[in-house]
RNA sequence: GGAUCUGUGGCUUAGCCUGGAUAUAGCGCCGGGCUUCUAACCCGGAUGCCAGGGGUUCGAAUCCCCUCAGAUCCGCCA
């Protein structure tokens, strides 16, 4: 409704005006959209920019008298006020199970996140990129792309030849009940601490890099066995967070299939490539000042070699790939996608995301200096279930919990996902605990508030007539919702729907303080129930591709 | 030294791409509101030379240049 909406304004005004771009933006709290084509016209026609306004706005009252837009003009700016029809339809659309989901595409998308090396627990930088890459993942699929998600492991770097040297040499045992990334990263840490002792150890680990490029049966087994361990564990932790993938990727894989080879002998051939002792290529021409280097002098590769492999086989087997990334990614990202340029593919988008660092600093998982994710959701449950124990106490010891967990995920999520990527954090406790307001907690109960409202309220018909203040402006921001979806799913920056969803909940809030619902009688109880279920539902549909749980009750 | 990103009330933050009408919210502060559909709520108030300087423009938080401050990168690590 909205988009056929926009558009029929917009060709009124392109017809009336003859210009191509006709200045057509949201009008704030003076219409719902506005135009400043005044302005650009002023200047061509030398007229007075409130006459041709006013010009205008007798010439749009013809094209747009059917479409249940009115127009005033105020000074230079024309708006463009939605209708009764308008709320009608939007109510309509938004009633509907699964609301604000786009049209299919046809355009399979493969969503790389996370992607951590498996050298220890996801700590709270790490789950930056799961809440954003997840969220980004839910909102591909509700704007029609057909999306895959996928984890790259990491699983013949070096960190895991050291990781594999630890468990060989420290005789460190696993604690009782620790999680396999947990002792992974403890046997990382402490084998960092003796190769920082002892640099003769590094030979041992350049022997077992060696090996795994080779395909050596022992060390395969080994490395693997370290992997699967920690990677069970970060599985976890993502599982946890309503952050699943459906495919995990092994870098070892694109070594064994031959890719790599190939596309380094492709690489070879190209005039920018260079040859002496290590195989580099030359991307001065891209504004690189440094040569990217694919294959070491002892012949064994690096990541970047794999990881051109990899996004190769993304490209013959998806339209579209998409990365998530962290600013200390950005000069290899681009490093990368300028090298699949030159090979003639088509580079994945990278959506960049800025560092999350302690008060005391960066966080470091070699220096054991970090909070993992599984001790913030710990945390933040304790915190959850306290508030839900206090507050309803009549409830089960299983219920309590289960709403406890899902505000507990939804707090974490939400905390990440409303700051935009290009903004570096610094982690604050008191923040992440904190439920009121900007927090998902606030739309959880927003939404539950309409679940209430709906249950006590029993069956009524549907009426389509927002009257107050506040139920058109809950109507208007409703509508809205498809808009989001489109343009979270062209921009890449989901942290606008944390931002509509907090908006949603708040007019939300507004209309329930003003508009009394059970109470109120006849067709105006009608339309205000119409109203919550609208809400209700689009608050859950909101809330899920937010990646948390739109629980009926809290 | 070079590259990229950030700088908006005491703190956190939206808006910046696509310039336009009194700059968005929250926390904190001050003052109100639960015999009323769940107060994880609502309403009102105080608080901003939009880092600083220059430029473009009828018009700049928004575009361009410089300076300052913070983050990240510049490895035969990933």
């Amino acid at each position: 409704m909205y988009f056929e909406t926009y558009k029929a304004v917009e060709d009124a005004l392109k017809k009336v005006t003859g210009e191509d771009d006709v200045l057509l933006g949201d009008g704030g709290e003076h219409a719902d959209l506005a135009s400043t084509v005044a302005f650009a016209l002023a200047k061509k026609r030398k007229e007075n920019p409130a006459k041709i306004a006013a010009d205008l706005k007798a010439e749009l009252d013809k094209e747009l008298a059917s479409k249940g837009v009115s127009i005033e003009t105020k000074g230079p700016y024309i708006n463009f006020v939605f209708g009764g029809e308008y709320l009608k339809g939007i109510l309509k659309e938004a009633l509907k199970p699964g609301y604000g989901q786009l049209p299919a595409k046809n355009v399979r998308v493969c969503l790389e996140h996370t992607s951590a090396n498996p050298n220890g627990p996801l700590h709270v930088g790490h789950i930056r990129n799961s809440v954003i890459g997840d969220t980004l993942a839910r909102v591909y699929r509700k704007a029609g792309y057909n999306t895959d998600v996928h984890y790259y492991v990491n699983d013949m770097g070096r960190q895991i030849a050291i990781v594999s040297w630890g468990f060989d040499n420290l005789g460190i045992a696993r604690k009782e009940g620790e999680k396999g990334d947990r002792y992974v990263a403890d046997v990382y840490v402490e084998a960092n601490v003796r190769l920082n002792a002892d640099p003769s150890i590094k030979e041992e680990i350049d022997r077992r890099m060696a090996l795994i490029e080779q395909g050596d049966a022992e060390m395969v087994k080994k490395f693997r066995e370290a992997v699967i361990l920690c990677l069970d564990g970060i599985k976890a932790t993502l599982k946890e967070m309503n952050a699943p993938h459906n495919r995990f990727m092994f870098e070892s894989d694109f070594v064994r299939n031959k890719s790599m080879i190939n596309v380094l002998k492709r690489i070879e051939a190209l005039p920018q490539a260079k040859q002496d002792g290590t195989l580099s290529i030359d991307l001065s021409e891209f504004g690189f000042e440094k040569e990217y280097v694919l294959r070491r002098s002892d012949g064994t590769s690096v990541y970047a070699a794999r990881d051109l492999a990899y996004h190769e086989w993304k490209g013959a087997n998806y339209d579209r790939a998409i990365d998530i990334l962290g600013a200390d990614h950005k000069l290899i990202g681009r490093q990368l996608q300028a090298t699949l340029k030159l090979l003639g593919d088509v580079p994945p988008e990278i959506v960049f995301f800025e560092f999350v660092s302690l008060p005391e600093g960066s966080m470091s998982t070699r220096a054991g200096k970090f909070i993992s994710a599984d001790d913030l959701i710990d945390e933040v449950r304790k915190r959850a279930y306290e508030e839900v124990n206090l507050r309803r106490p009549e409830l089960s010891e299983e219920e309590k919990r289960s709403i406890a967990e899902s505000v507990a995920i939804g707090a974490v999520r939400y905390d990440i996902i409303r700051v935009s990527q290009e903004k570096s954090t610094v982690f604050d406790w008191k923040e992440a605990l904190d439920f009121e307001k900007q927090s998902a907690p606030y739309i959880q109960y927003a939404h539950a508030r309409a679940c209430s409202i709906l249950e006590k309220a029993g069956d009524f018909k549907e009426v389509f007539a927002p009257e107050t203040e506040q139920e058109i402006a809950l109507v208007k921001k409703i509508g809205m919702f498809p808009k989001v979806i489109d343009e979270i799913s062209r921009d890449l920056r989901p942290h606008v729907l944390a931002i509509y969803a907090r908006e949603l909940a708040d007019l939300f809030n507004s209309f329930y303080r003003y508009n009394p619902v059970i109470k109120a009688e006849g067709e105006v109880r009608d339309s205000r129930l119409t109203i919550v279920k609208a809400a209700g539902n689009t608050l859950r549909e909101a809330l899920t591709t937010l990646g948390i749980d739109a629980i009926k009750s809290m």
